[in-house]
DNA sequence: TTGTATGCGTTATCAC
DNA sequence: GTGATAACGCATACAA
């Protein structure tokens, strides 16, 4: 098997001691026994044990990161930022899929405890009290990622999801739209719900636009299939609309889907626009113009921010990133 | 900090022992102690730790995953499946992002070595020397997914890529289809590039088409930008084809976005058949009919091979799993 | 500059 | 049934 410190002592004639210092380059050894050492090891292949060292000094450079969906994009893109820092830190995280299922999480959250990984990083998900008792008694820093929690003190980054689905109707607004409907993800949701539609009627009011609660139609999730069987019910309620506002780009893909086979023309007929910025976005017919969420820095501000805060033991401020209008060709100008 | 089975023998009055027995249960204790140790665990809020437990009996219950890009809709499938059995298992997975980057790669597969990892995924990647080397000197069971090896003797699990190929093709014919334009990812990618094209030549032979090298267009990857830029070369060089055959989904989607751009439609003017079955493929419009890998099952076959290999120490025999068309509507019937 | 010895939190092998 | 105690592989305080 694995040799170690041992061995190499053995066959560098020196101590563990030395070989421990030379490993962890600590001086205290004449250059000579140094290159002895290093021989050794290399002539070995050995590689020191990681858990041996965690048992020791505490750290075992590890981190977990936990969605209730991996196979999405947009997990995806989000994982991507935070492997990019993680893998600059030296460190590996460990990926957990909750499924948004209370039990597999709280076994999860057990098996990191027993594996004495130093931070979690929570994404999309509403943290529940159980999870937050979990990771308080853990004692390890935990940020949230494109959510955020009002009970408890917990740093998270995201966009501010009202002021970006007020930004996207605004557009429709300068676009000369007047009769702008919403397919919103489900409404009881306090991140990506809610907020949203608030962000949308505040639009309109700032707007002198009148709200009107049909012109709303109320989706169970954020998926293609969401939007696309939503379209021929909002268009039901609300007729008269010129464009339509979908909370989340896959939504919104749907929605461009039901109109092609309604023989709805888009942009001519109706205007679209998504929210996420996923790489689906450009792929589509039309492409889709969005709000952007930078769904990459955000996982990887996240991942920075939580191994600060593993390194200082101090709280950080949480971080509101940047939204912007990635303008393609499913809205359409009306003047 | 956390507790230690110290804390918990004080507690319960036993000896450490002891504790460890209940944690483990041996038996060999009487069931009133372990009551009084249970309930020392749960006043405490005791987690074992699982360092020290691996450095005893050497188990860490991690398997690492490593893809050359995370952030796909083609890996998040693979991860999922695997997620799913390491789950089951009670055990956890690291995610390495390679960027198929040899000293990326390389770095991993040291930080993985140290850490002790019991088994290894490695996905769509050619397997380097180098990285054999590394895996063989870590003595731990790999076994490759989506992708395979001719030096060396060691498990994978993938469709087979020729066959799949051939079967997509021979759908077009079936279809009535004669003059078949194909655009390939990397022609000289060993794994989802060569094979496929050989399928593609394959069904026509059989058929007794003619190939003609010009209808093959050689992408130089499996994006939608791949798909996207060749479709105007493809037709440049074979303007008479009505069907193309496309070596991954991204690519067909971007087939039929540069149709549209061309004013060609589909699947009247021309048919498009995609390879992989991701999720994008039913929201594209026209909805894609494709050759399904199950990327999820792949990976979960994947994860179950590697846990019983890392049980058994046996290797495995490798999985070639079936492939299927999805008929959606982006193929014309011809007759 | 180097070596010895102790402890990190477990499990396992002995005794009792 | 139960309790000391020796590993596991390493880091480090203390001697030398």
């Amino acid at each position: 098997m694995s040799h170690t410190i041992k061995d190499v002592a053995k066959k560098a004639n020196v101590s563990i001691a030395t070989v421990s210092r030379v490993l962890n380059g600590q001086g205290g050894y004449s250059i000579k026994t140094k290159e002895k050492v290093l021989s050794a090891i290399k002539e070995l292949g050995y590689q020191p044990n990681a858990l041996a060292r965690g048992l020791i000094n505490k750290r075992t450079k590890t981190i977990a990161i936990l969605f209730p969906e991996v196979s999405s994009m947009f997990s995806a893109k989000i994982l991507r930022g935070v492997e990019n820092v993680v893998h600059e830190q030296g460190a590996s995280v460990i990926v957990c899929n909750t499924a948004s299922n209370g039990i597999r999480t709280m076994k999860y959250l057990q098996l990191l405890h027993e594996k004495r990984i130093e931070g979690i990083i929570f994404v999309s998900e509403v943290l529940k009290e159980e999870y937050y008792e979990a990771v308080s008694s853990m004692n390890i820093p935990i940020v949230l990622a494109a959510t955020e929690t009002y009970r408890y003190q917990l740093p998270y980054v995201k966009v501010n999801d009202r002021h970006a689905a007020y930004t996207a109707v605004e557009y429709l607004i300068n676009k000369g739209h007047q009769k702008i409907g919403m397919i919103s993800g489900n409404k009881y949701d306090p991140i990506a719900g809610h907020p949203r539609i608030e962000g949308y009627k505040e639009a309109l009011r700032r707007n002198y636009i009148t709200v009107n609660e049909k012109y709303i139609v109320d989706a169970k999730g954020f998926g293609f299939k969401d939007g696309f069987e939503n379209l021929p019910r909002l268009l039901e309620a609300a007729p008269d609309i010129t464009a339509v506002f979908a909370a989340s780009d896959e939504m919104a893909v749907g929605v461009i889907s039901a109109a092609y086979r309604l023989g709805i023309r888009i942009p001519d007929d109706l205007s679209v626009i998504g929210y996420d910025n996923l790489p689906l976005g450009e792929m589509s017919i039309p492409p889709l113009t969005t709000v952007a969420q930078p769904l990459e820095e955000i996982g990887e501000m996240a991942a920075n921010m939580l191994f600060t805060m593993i390194e200082t033991g101090e709280t950080m401020e949480s971080r509101i990133m940047p939204h912007k209008i990635i303008e393609r060709a499913s809205v359409k100008t009306l003047y």
